[in-house]
DNA sequence: ACCCAGGCGGGCG
DNA sequence: CGCCCGCATGGG
């Protein structure tokens, strides 16, 4: 078994596997070791986060292709301290950065973001836990040779394409089977998610938007951790929440005003703020 | 029992 | 446009 160990400050594992990002959705973390096992494009893929030191370890049966994935999927190039000073403009923000410090964003497969955040709309973590690992077990490739071949990959759009309304609703989707199916279905053989990286941020979000299923907060939820566009601002009822009381004192606001406040507040770096303020605003008694 | 959940599409004025 | 409603389902 080949591992190696990256020199890695900033980066708070259980923050970031935690604040229900994709990856809470199907990845297993255990926290006594502080590592994280997921499966990846064929791959199973296990970093361990070394307390008290700069150590990540990585471990993989092809390590050239586990540890890129790990740098891009924790973005693991971005200067914290330079985005922290970007969103770092009052006390809340103060205060969100310095309980979750090393909160990473997460760069997902946009087909991957776009399935979970479908799921996640109207949904609670558990529940969206439950569905997403329910059709990887149901829709996955098995991943042959590690962990006794219980892991496998996370499903291709082309599989879901295929199901069947009704079984997809066996796997716990609700009313949000339709759109998953839809999506898939328009993923595979309208749209080329993957030939959306690249492009700008209302390209990508205008285009997203045609899916049936995705709105507003889905669409950003995918450019954001789907693309890695980091000024999208997604607004869930916990950022509005939760920015209502902090900077519109207590009063309830449109989202279009709460996007435009955001957009002027941190800019390029609106989408980590966003991270920040809706895991604080979830965590906080 | 009752409330809530990382929203959305559709129908209405 | 903005507003309002229903939506499947399980966990607290």
């Amino acid at each position: 078994m080949n591992f190696a160990n990256l020199n890695i400050r900033l980066f708070n594992l259980k923050h970031t596997f935690e604040s229900a990002q994709p990856l809470a959705f199907y990845a297993d973390y255990n926290e006594v070791a502080n590592s994280l096992t997921y499966p990846s494009g064929g791959h199973v893929i296990n970093i361990r986060r070394v307390k008290e030191s700069d150590s990540l370890f990585v471990t993989s049966n092809n390590m050239d292709y586990a540890v890129k994935e790990v740098r891009e999927r924790f973005r693991l190039d971005d200067r914290m301290n330079f985005i922290y000073k970007q969103i770092n403009t009052d006390n809340f923000m103060d205060s969100a950065i310095k309980n979750f410090p090393g909160l990473r964003l997460t760069l997902n497969d946009p087909w991957e973001a776009t399935l979970v955040f479908i799921l996640s709309q109207f949904n609670n973590v558990k529940r969206i836990r439950k569905t997403t690992k329910s059709m990887i077990e149901k829709y996955g490739e098995r991943i042959s040779g590690e962990y006794d071949n219980k892991i496998k990959d996370f499903p291709e759009s082309e599989r879901i394409a295929d199901a069947s309304e009704k079984d997809l609703v066996k796997c716990g989707a609700g009313f949000r089977a339709k759109y998953i199916r839809d999506a898939a279905e328009f993923c595979t053989y309208n749209i080329n998610l993957e030939s959306l990286k690249g492009k700008k941020y209302d390209e990508i979000k205008e285009t997203l938007l045609e899916i049936k299923g995705v709105g507003d907060k889905v669409a950003d939820c995918i450019a954001l951790m789907g693309f890695g566009k980091l000024e999208a601002f997604p607004i869930d009822r916990w950022v509005k929440r939760t920015m209502e009381r902090v900077y519109f004192k207590g009063k309830e606001t449109s989202i279009k005003k709460i996007a435009e406040f955001a957009s002027e507040r941190w800019g390029d770096y609106a989408g980590y703020a966003q991270q920040y303020i809706f895991w604080n605003g979830r965590t906080e008694g």
